[in-house]
DNA sequence: TTTCAACACTACCACGTTTTCGTAAACCAA
DNA sequence: TTGGTTTACGAAAACGTGGTAGTGTTGAAA
């Protein structure tokens, strides 16, 4: 078991100083050619590598970027992470992930962990309960010091800083008019109970094509579901009166449920019931019948929330003290992916 | 923009020396009471928190473990995150991923780049690419180092060091026992090209599962799928000729596949056809019928990963030169979920 | 012979912490 | 007063690195 090798073990070895070892191995011409080689065969012999965390202390940097979402195991989350780590790996970066649990004490616990150093800035989506409470205050704090945050797909308003989503009252406007498109008229909109961002926007997109088609909005069919595994009475019930022909739902979990309910009951998908979800997922592909779902490419809001974290990193190296935050927001494109549930 | 406060500008601030603040903080009675509770108030007011980096090069101690898994994408890699994430929480550990997107050289490079500090310890599923070159000496040269490395699901017999698992064959032999006990006799194996541990195992228990029962072992039932995409010609002429009544699939995707051409033959679940999946995940849950699975707790196995690697980090303190590593194997409990796809 | 540059290297500082050791001042007993 | 103990604090080293500013030697030009 032998240890890293250190700078200091190779200069007392090969009885040099510390400096001439540090400038041999970065090649600098104040050190003679004989010596330099001498201890690059030496260091390259045992394997030195620089310590990193020596150098972050001294760079103030440590190349590592922080991620803090609700959880890892939903498919989007995950994409999303997949897009952040290819960008960041480019660029030299490394990703340390922290689950919120979807509580506000632990976002805000992980979020004091990984500010005191531990990484350069951070890349997030809100936990439910933060979005509730309306508490940002361990966010701001962050920001004050001087440190990035880049928000992404359940942002808030109340937080200046990058952010990146997807235009979810557009999106869901869309998946609306295209069932409206197909003749149907009695669409039902299953959500979860909204206090969460997304589930509002989505919800508006919901009721202004309706109405900008002239359908009347009827609160009766808006479904809103706490949990997923007591939902099939529910929706079972309005099955039977035949409420609805078509649906649209908020994620792809509540459309899967759906789609067995009505078929256990003998309705046709999509005869007797169009299906359209939010997130693309593995479900939607593989359910039977196949789901048509709106697109939310996590990789694509990964890949820009990176982008963006770290162009602002590399950036305050000059700037310094320029102050002109100039904060974007990034509306990453969506569309729909037609398959078997809808006509 | 304030930045974070350091001892060194409390000690300034405050007219003190920098030990007298670091002892006051820490409670030391060599402080006499007035300057300690001085200096705390003030830390309390400009919220001092002790820089993580500093402490980490001072302890050799980064209170962070990484985790290299080939891809994030995958239901069974991010509920072993989950699990791993848990347990470190609870130990005041945070988790550094980094993908190898199932490429040797992407392993080794991020290994290197971890190793140099970031971490104190490995949590790893090999990548394929690994597996198949059977080159493993960026893990041994970390091991070599004194890093601690806990090995996960695609682990070797090569490298020395803590490993969690699952009894891979003992669970193919069960879930094809089961089908035997079904009245099945013509049973498939869909795998995938085997370089990959774990396929290997699974055959095996397959195999074996047979011949106990006296059924003899058909090359042409087992069937190798490089692409999913591309699977679905070999399956339909197979199942036309109804060459088997019965399926054990290594992972859900194929599995799911398999029942959607079926079923557009017209075949029925599992009167015709009964099928079993290696992998719980979300697609077996949900898929119509649903699938009957080989359980495979990654959230368990990441919560035992994270206790043997964090284990023997707090235990590297104490007993320090004492060599004898005493290496365990953890066996992961598996079990049948039965489902709709067999009866 | 002096001076000045080039060379080859070393000293020192800073990053933020903890910890060991040291010491001045105050107090007490003899 | 002397010697010893306690109280309250400070200096410095260490963790590993990298940059700036020296320092001393050599050789050559003035």
């Amino acid at each position: 078991m032998k240890r890293k090798i250190t700078l200091k073990q190779i200069a007392k070895e090969l009885d040099v100083s510390i400096s001439t070892v540090s400038k041999s191995l970065r090649n600098s011409l104040e050190i003679g050619e004989e010596t330099r080689l001498k201890v690059q065969a030496f260091a390259k012999f045992y394997n030195y590598k620089p310590n990193n965390i020596a150098l972050s202390l001294k760079n103030r940097k440590t190349k590592s970027i922080g991620i803090i979402i609700p959880e890892i195991v939903h498919h989007f989350f995950s994409t999303v992470i997949n897009g952040i780590e290819q960008v960041a790996n480019e660029h030299g970066y490394s990703v340390v992930i922290c689950l919120s649990d979807d509580s506000f004490d632990k976002e805000v616990l992980n979020m004091e962990m990984l500010a005191n150093g531990s990484i350069d800035g951070f890349i997030m989506s809100l936990s439910k309960e933060t979005q509730f409470k309306g508490d940002f205050h361990h966010i701001t704090e962050v920001i004050n010091q001087g440190m990035p945050v880049v928000m992404f797909d359940r942002v808030t308003n109340d937080i200046l800083c990058d952010k990146v989503i997807i235009d979810d009252k557009a999106a869901a406007y869309e998946a609306v008019q295209s069932l409206i498109d197909n003749g149907r008229k009695k669409i039902a909109l299953v959500t979860t109970v909204d206090y969460v961002s997304v589930g509002k926007l989505r919800t508006d997109g919901y009721e202004k094509a309706l109405l900008d088609n002239g359908i009347p909005f009827n609160e009766d069919l808006i479904i809103k579901i706490e949990d997923v595994d007591t939902c099939e009475i529910t929706i079972s019930e309005l099955l039977h009166d035949r409420a609805f022909d078509a649906v649209f739902a908020v994620n792809e979990l509540f459309a899967v449920t759906i789609i067995k309910t009505a078929s256990k009951m003998g309705l046709k998908i999509p005869e007797d019931l169009a299906v359209i979800a939010f997130t693309d997922g593995i479900i939607s592909k593989y359910s039977t019948p196949s789901i048509t779902t709106v697109s939310q490419s996590g990789e694509k809001m990964g890949n820009k929330a990176a982008k963006m974290l770290i162009e602002r990193l590399e950036a305050e190296h000059d700037e310094d003290e320029d102050e002109n935050e100039n904060y974007t927001t990034e509306v990453i494109e969506t569309h729909l992916i037609k398959r078997e549930s809808t006509d």
